[in-house]
Formats: structure tokens, sequence, C-alpha cells
DNA sequence: AGTGTCGCCTGAATGC
DNA sequence: TGCATTCAGGCGACAC
């Protein structure tokens, strides 16, 4: 699924091609995905595109009448570019179609139809009901060992719950939650307010590093994850500890005969992976 | 208020 | 072989 590194790659695929484009064509193939397409959507066309940002795991579709078109893509939402020249062929679970004045074609396709389409004043966006709860972001400088510290005070939510809080700090999803607690040498199960400013100052060290790395290597985390540019990329990537369940860890050095090696088990629905002898509690 | 659970959804993987 | 079941998960809604 499209984690924060993934969301941050398709932006920057989009903003190669986006800016300065006018939107001339919306074609909606469907009523909506996790919630109805907005009535403003038809608003969008004729409209400038000013720019791309990126807000947690949200994209930013900036336009210059003042109003922001908001994309999430949810679990399997992908987002592909056919410059002009390269056919448009409609797929199953193309939902949204956007066509560009210089005939750019851009197709929102999601098969499990977790992701969402909305429009926005550019102004209210942070008051907006899908950021106005939103904590920092994981790469900027607010998100400190010691904000962390304070908000986890106090909290006995187990730590992996903690770092998905989109409240506590933004983009750290399923996948990133397990490799950062085990770059850090955490215990996914450790009470969240037990956490000393020691081990604050390297979980945030490991969050912002896995984050890093996963945004360097283009974004990584899904098998049937697309670039903008429609190619296929990055299935290769390594976790050290993620769908490892019985194998070694990265880096290992414990007796796995002994230990079981990485152990899955369930934490609020989601699966967690981890090693028992690095991550002890 | 903090915490835990549910449901949305499809397709791949697994089970019999 | 083929059908049925399980699993994957972001995030809002809801219950306690």
């Amino acid at each position: 699924m499209p984690e924060l590194p993934e969301v941050e790659t398709i932006r920057r695929g989009l903003e190669e091609v986006l800016p300065g484009r006018k939107i001339v064509k919306i074609q909606k193939n469907r009523h909506g995905l996790r919630i109805p397409f907005p009535a403003s959507l038809e608003a969008v066309r004729g409209q400038k595109i000013t720019g791309i940002e990126r807000r947690a795991k949200y994209l930013l579709i900036r336009l210059a009448g003042g109003q922001t078109i908001i994309i999430h893509l949810g679990m399997s939402g992908r987002l592909m570019i056919h410059a002009k020249g390269q056919k448009y062929v409609p797929e199953k679970h193309d939902h949204l179609v956007l066509a560009l004045d210089n005939g750019t074609v851009i197709v929102f396709n999601d098969p499990r139809r977790f992701g969402l389409v909305d429009v926005a004043d550019t102004e209210k966006l942070n008051k907006h009901r899908f950021f106005s709860h939103l904590g920092p972001e994981p790469l900027e400088r607010k998100f400190t060992a010691a904000y962390l510290c304070e908000k986890l005070h106090g909290k006995k939510i187990a730590l992996k719950l903690a770092i998905m809080d989109q409240t506590v700090v933004v983009g750290v999803g399923n996948i990133y939650a397990s490799e950062a607690l085990f770059d850090a040498g955490l215990s996914p199960f450790l009470p969240a307010g037990q956490l000393t400013p020691a081990d604050a100052k390297k979980l945030v060290a490991s969050i912002q590093k896995v984050l890093k790395a996963a945004i360097k290597a283009g974004g990584s985390s899904l098998r049937d994850y697309v670039q903008t540019d429609g190619e296929l990329g990055y299935f290769q990537h390594h976790w050290a500890v993620y769908g490892k369940k019985g194998q070694k860890c990265k880096g290992c050095t414990c007796n796995t005969a002994k230990t079981g090696g990485v152990q899955q088990i369930t934490q609020g629905g989601r699966s967690t992976f981890y090693c028992p002898v690095k991550q002890a509690v």
C-alpha cells in the first residue's frame, strides 16, 4: 500500500508534468470511492494547476482558482500518467480520468476503493476534516524526541499503535512502523508512555531513516505499486522484518532455531513483525 | 479522553 | 480442478 514514501514518490512524478497545465476534461466512472466524488469536482474543469504538494499520505493538487484537489490512494490506489501520444486504454477500476490541455491523461485506478478524492478551498485546508487533527510530518523539524515523549506521556497504548496514530505523527503505516521499531531495537508492545527520552531519540531517528531510505528507493511498499509514469517498480525492496515471519531478521545473529525467528502477531487488527531478541520489552 | 473494534473492498493466496 | 474461505490494510465511525 502506498505509505508516505510512495506518496512522496508519486508527488515528485506528478510535479514533473502537472504544474502549469490546465484540466480540460473530467471523467467519473462511478459515484465515488470511500466517499462520494464531490459536486465541486466539476468546477475544476478549465482550471490551471499551480503545484503538487503532500500532507501525510494525501496528495494535494493546487489550482489557480484557490482550490485544492485532495487525493488519497488508500490501499491499492494508483495514479498513472499517459503522456500525449501514449494511447490511454481504459482498465478495470479506472475510477477517475483527468485530461490536460497538452494531451496528457491522468488516471486514478483503485481496485479496493479505499482511496478518496475531494476538493476543498486551499486556504481552509488545515481546518478540513482530513487535516485538522493531523500530527507533524515525520521528516520535518517539529518531529523531535522531546515532542514524541510529551505526546506519548501517560499513554498505555502499545508503541507500535502509537506511532501509527495520525495525531501523533503522520505517514507511518503498518510496514514502516514495524521496520522503524526494529531499526530502533524497541518492542512494539512497550506502553507508549514508558518510552524513555533516549529511546524516543532512537525512534525518531529510525522513523526518519526508514522513510528516507524508502523515498530514496523510489517508494516501495506494495507488490502492485506502479509509478506515476506507469512503469512497474521496486518490487524487490527487502524489508528487515516485515513479511519475514519465521525467517532471520536483517543482520541476524539470533539462534533462530530457538527463538523461531521473526515473529508475526496482531495489534489493532494489523500484522506486526518483530525480532523477539532485539526488540525484547 | 483514551482505547479497542468494526467495516469498507477486491484479488491473491490458501484450504479442502 | 474448482469452489469457498482467509488475509491484506488506511482511516473514519462508533462503542465502551
